[in-house]
DNA sequence: TCCGTTCATCGGCGATATACGATGAACCGG
DNA sequence: CCGGTTCATCGTATATCGCCGATGAACGGA
């Protein structure tokens, strides 16, 4: 069993976009990440559970195990969740930092 | 000259979604008509000013008439703006509604 | 060492996004 | 009624998305 602490360090600083055509492409990044119903579906299932295995989010979504994976691959390239190896699984877990950062430049709009 | 009066009445109610994937595919579809470094920035620009004229926004952008009409057009599908017709041009002014629901759907995560 | 579990990646398919120039439609002014 | 302005749409080309099954890679247990 691994609880959140062992896959999720702390968290990496999210560098605060500086200039605007920065943060529009940061915003657009991260919107990106969740311009998806599944991968909206996938950051909640990472927010409810604290961390989660990969197979977790299979089980609760109506999508082959490939897809998922994709959609994850998506996600972690747009810094918004992460994925440590743990043995033969990968437990992901939401980028705090990147999560805030969303946050912010939504409520900015 | 025309203000922002003439082209954006009051807002149309915006549905707050019930249903969880409800929200999900809402959340997405608003995510996705920002997903862009283009749409971002034709967002600002609508917001900056209270509304604007297509023309507008393409001088201030670097991309031909035809491409900006484009993420119009898709913003417009997503509800995240409206077009209001005003002689022979098109009076674009952002959704209240909708913005305020993006807001707080992603508050929300 | 071998096998089963877990996840990533590959290959393929159809659909969509992104960009542009060119053309069409709607409107106003003269 | 005609010409100019403004914007949408069409047609085209390329790239990416979204989905799947199949295969590969990494790891732990027997």
């Amino acid at each position: 069993m691994n609880d959140a602490t062992t896959c999720c360090p702390p968290a990496s600083a999210e560098p605060t976009p500086v200039d605007e055509a920065e943060a529009d492409a940061r915003l657009a990044r991260l919107a990106k990440a969740i311009a998806h119903p599944a991968r909206v579906a996938i950051l909640r299932i990472l927010i409810r559970r604290r961390s989660c295995i990969c197979g977790e989010i299979v089980d609760e979504l109506p999508l082959a195990q490939s897809t998922v994976s994709q959609h994850l691959k998506l996600m972690k390239q747009a810094g918004l969740i992460r994925g440590d190896v743990d043995g033969p699984r990968v437990c992901y877990c939401v980028e705090p930092g990147a999560i805030a950062l969303l946050k912010a430049l939504v409520a900015d709009l």
